[in-house]
DNA sequence: CACCACATTTAGACTTATCTAAATTAATAT
DNA sequence: ATATTAATTTAGATAAGTCTAAATGTGGTG
């Protein structure tokens, strides 16, 4: 396995888990930073391999093994970013660059040896579960903060699209995974809310209650 | 920097390092199992990068910032092996693979922290001592277990040659570094000796003793 | 049902790193 | 000093992954 073909397979994985349908060669280009042409190329390539099942001009789905393959990569992601923030101190938004090339190191023994020396984390630091050897995670029960209603409190699970300037914007306010979130109040006109976190008060628009996911107390 | 120039650079320094000479394509290509002509395209490049000194016909040198790079990769390398062995518990003879993907990572960042976690060690699991970020270090003051006197002692500071054949055999011996070594007898003839280790008696050649440094107690 | 707009694929080119085989240079021995 | 040998370099080919531009297919709309 290459690692470009590793990359189109874990796109693959993350577009499919949203849609359910078929991934057509613009979607997977577009995640990928590249030109139609080559993901079709690659789409051709992994089809070969039994690892997608493709058909010209409809789009993809990964195969059973192409979705193995894929969780066994996301796994190794996943644990990697848990090293990063919980052993080597690094916030957050600063690791997912950092395992998206620690992903691609080749050792099955490692990425054991790894996820035992963690403590056998469930979820990432943003919340994302962490698939285990044959690609199964604990589904995590999961609303939306945009959904909580006035004077409900909930605590803080995941974030949606975890992108780095997010997650700074995150950090500089306090709010980190476990956080208790307490609505005070919810604006019924934009769906703006003023939440509280440990003691602070934060405005925030429905752009930003709409990427957290939260559970309910 | 692509991934097969770091290992030519990483090449050249462990050449330089024996040699002090300039280094042949020949005997670069034989370290990194390929051919001379390879080696000849890709010293044109890294001299052109002003990574290496290279004349035609002559041979080749790593520059001042080529040896600072390539100290930079070793020093990941050796910083890798610490983790495998200290925290993921590898056997020593099981880490150079590993070590040798783990080293391509770039993140200025994760070196430093790495080395804080792992308490800024000086050698790695074999006795090779870890380079600084500026690529000094430590100069172990070691002799070969074949140049011991009789009836001397000595602590087992460092393996010359480390492939993973002859680790596994020290691993079988329980012979590891810090470890304690007698020498009870030395065959004038084939200068093969009987140690003791730990209380246990072994039997090794001159070939075994040529490739273990010592620290003379 | 034909046509248009758009998505998709194909064709051909480029880059990196490798190889084999041929040409060239250096070193050595007579 | 020249010829032979061995190392080295060059030339041309290959494979992976990407791109641009051109060709082709798909689906909706009048």
């Amino acid at each position: 396995m290459t690692r470009a073909e590793e990359n189109y397979l874990k796109a693959l994985y993350h577009l499919s888990d949203r849609n359910r349908e078929l991934v057509s060669t613009t979607e997977l280009a577009d995640q990928l930073n590249t030109k139609p042409s080559s993901a079709t190329d690659m789409l051709q390539k992994l089809h070969e391999k039994s690892l997608v099942a493709y058909t010209k001009y409809k789009g993809a789905r990964l195969s059973t093994k192409g979705r193995l393959k894929a969780s066994q990569i996301v796994r190794k992601h996943r644990l990697w970013e848990v090293f990063l923030v919980d052993k080597l101190d690094f916030g957050w938004e600063e690791v997912h660059e950092i395992a998206e090339q620690l992903e691609h190191i080749k050792s099955p023994e490692l990425v054991e040896r790894l996820d035992e020396f963690l403590g056998c984390p469930t979820t990432d630091p943003h919340g994302d579960p962490i698939p285990d050897q044959k690609g199964n995670m604990v589904a995590v029960q999961k609303s939306l903060l945009a959904d909580q209603t006035e004077d409900s409190s909930a605590i803080l699970m995941g974030i949606k699209d975890s992108d780095a300037k997010f997650l700074t914007y995150l950090s500089q306010k306090n709010i980190k995974l476990g956080s208790c979130i307490t609505v005070l109040d919810k604006e019924p006109f934009d769906q703006s809310m003023t939440i509280e976190i440990d003691g602070q008060i934060h405005f925030i628009s429905k752009i930003i209650s709409n990427n957290l996911y939260v559970q309910t107390l």
